[in-house]
DNA sequence: TCGATGGAATTGGCGTGTCT
DNA sequence: AGACACGCCAATTCCATCGA
């Protein structure tokens, strides 16, 4: 059946942007028992089948890899009953139903049991920045009946099913450990994984993604009006939008009021700023004056201290000058005495004896004469008497 | 339109392996 | 031996779908 499948190229877009290179399944669907690779090669690319060929099984893998399961309705392409395509269908590889004879009711056949495992893997490249992107799921079935469990698997280079999600074993714990060793990133749920590959596909909005999945899934738009609206233009909220708007000029007259609150402040700041200059200007010279003060005194002292030095050399010059005069007069009077003891003796030579009894006797008579004169005075008095 | 339902995502607990 | 990362599991919450 999936044999039948025809891929075959239309025209060639200029290769701008992430555009699918390669998309491998293993045990997807009726792909099942080896791995089913198509080569894109970033061109567009027309498949053509038959009816249940698995046109609608490839389309819903890349759908898969991309949109987040909740959101995936694997029926839209087929324009199938709900029921009839789910992951399970997918993963256990139903291929056909067969109505069974006790129940009267039809259930369906699957290739695969609960024991094997699918992977499906879409490698992205974008020839402008030449980089490589690859993205892949792994199912395997947790418990029978249940929904498949699954692992998301991203890495910035080309991985392949065979090369990459091979050979590890029984446990799914070999394959995260081989996965992890390989540099290959890991995740539980899509919401990190989506944001993973949307950071590096370069869409920031979820909204995208899900017009690309309506758009694959859509076989006709019925209401273009509606399908824009729906898929395309952001949903539009209005009593946030306003009351956001009225926040909003709130919050620019606060501003607006903060800003001339603020200039006002400035306005009374400034002289005071002026003043503090002037003050710290003042400080600074008095700082100085008084440094100066107390530089007086040494100053002073100094200046006194070179005068006094000039005065003692002027003292000990006159000093030394009196010293030589003393030594000049020390010596006049040793010559005056020497020149006395001379005339002495010269005098003491020449009756110099004789000289001194007459200078006695002078001094005798004078005495004789003073008490004649006072009885002649005494006798005077008593005649007249 | 609303409640029921089921699946997906999240969160917290527990066990295990690895590294220091 | 203890700290830490990781995986697994169960309980809970969230969300989309379906049917009355």
């Amino acid at each position: 059946m999936a044999e039948a499948l025809e891929l075959e190229f239309i025209g060639d877009d200029r290769l701008a942007g992430f555009r699918l290179q390669r998309l491998e399944v293993f045990n997807w669907g009726t792909f099942d028992g080896r791995v089913w690779t198509l080569h894109l090669d970033g061109r567009n690319g027309l498949l053509t089948g038959d009816i249940g060929s698995g046109k609608s099984t490839l389309v819903d893998a890349v759908t898969t890899l991309l949109v987040p399961s909740q959101r995936v309705a694997y029926n839209k392409a087929a324009g199938a009953d709900s029921r009839e395509r789910s992951l399970k269908s997918y993963v256990l590889g139903y291929y056909k139903s067969e109505r069974q004879e006790s129940l009267g009711s039809a259930k369906p056949v699957a290739l695969r049991d609960a024991n094997s495992y699918s992977v499906i893997l879409g490698v992205f490249h974008n020839a402008g920045y030449n980089r490589t992107v690859t993205l892949a799921q792994v199912f395997w079935s947790k418990e029978a009946g249940g929904q498949p469990a699954r692992l998301y698997a991203a890495c910035e280079r080309d991985l392949s099913i065979a090369g990459d999600f091979s050979g590890f074993g029984n446990e799914l714990t070999g394959l995260r450990k081989q996965l992890r060793t390989a540099g290959v990133e890991l995740f539980d749920s899509f919401p990190p994984y989506g944001s993973w590959f949307r950071r590096r596909f370069g869409i920031d909005n979820e909204q995208a993604l899900e017009l690309f999945h309506q758009t694959v899934s859509l076989k006709s738009v019925g209401n273009l009006t509606d399908f824009v609206r729906a898929h395309m233009l952001e949903p539009f909220e209005v009593a946030p939008r306003i009351s956001a708007l009225i926040g909003h000029f709130e919050d620019l007259t606060r501003a607006h009021e903060a800003v001339l609150k603020a200039k006002r402040q400035v306005e009374m700041l400034e002289p005071l700023v002026a003043d503090c200059d002037r003050y710290q200007q003042l400080a600074g010279e008095a700082e100085r004056l008084r440094a100066c003060r107390e530089a007086l005194r040494p100053w002073f002292a100094s200046l006194k201290n070179a005068l006094l030095q000039k005065r003692l050399t002027a003292l000990e010059e006159e000093l030394a000058r009196h010293r030589v005069a003393i030594e000049r007069l020390e010596e006049q009077r040793r010559n005056q005495q020497r020149e006395e003891r001379e005339l002495r003796r010269t005098l003491a030579e020449n009756g110099g004896d004789r000289l001194e009894s007459l200078t006695e006797e002078i001094l005798q008579q004078q005495d004789e004469l003073a008490r004649g004169k006072r009885k002649a005075a005494r006798y005077e008095e008593l005649v007249d008497g």
